[in-house]
DNA sequence: GCCAACGTTGGC
DNA sequence: GCCAACGTTGGC
């Protein structure tokens, strides 16, 4: 199997592109996923290796803020146990965990490219991300797609 | 802050 | 299994 592309949002008030400066090896956990087929795609697609590009969401200017790439396959999130936590699940067990998150390191830093600048690129009519009413925060990004905005960039 | 769109829950 | 009510996402 090839490696495959995503796309992952994040609020840069929650966890931004220059948070994985300071972050161990440059990786962080993408523990908190509460949506189904996010969850399906971490715990059933992703590959050590696969990249993505790394979306700041819900902010002034949502975008495309840099690209990272999975570094530690699927694995239970742990604060889908913690009652402290706000993702805490009382409905998951240990035996049978719900929830899974994936390690992604920081490949680079890229230049802000806004979520408008995406909109205005026809080649991009069908991205998923661009989609109607799409509140994903993990999506599949085509080959084509991938190669198109890394020249974006 | 608004609200469209979508996902989840729970009564029946 | 249906579907109304409710909660969440996220751009604007």
């Amino acid at each position: 199997m090839t490696a495959r592309y995503w796309l992952m949002k994040s609020e840069p008030g929650e966890f931004g592109i220059h948070d994985f400066t300071t972050a161990p090896k440059k990786t962080t956990s993408w523990f908190g996923v509460r949506n189904y087929q996010a969850r399906n795609f971490m715990r059933d697609d992703m590959k050590l290796g696969d990249q993505a590009f790394f979306y700041h969401s819900s902010c002034e200017v949502p975008g495309i803020a840099g690209i990272v790439e999975v570094a530690q396959l699927a694995y239970p999130d742990e604060t889908q146990f913690d009652a402290q936590s706000e993702y805490f699940d009382p409905k998951s067990t240990r035996d049978k965990p719900r929830w899974f998150t994936v390690d992604v390191q920081l490949v680079k830093k890229t230049r802000l490219l806004p979520l408008s600048e995406l909109r205005a690129q026809p080649k991009l009519a069908t991205m998923q991300l661009l989609q109607r009413g799409n509140r994903l925060s993990i999506t599949p990004v085509q080959p084509t797609e991938w190669k198109f905005i890394l020249s974006l960039l």
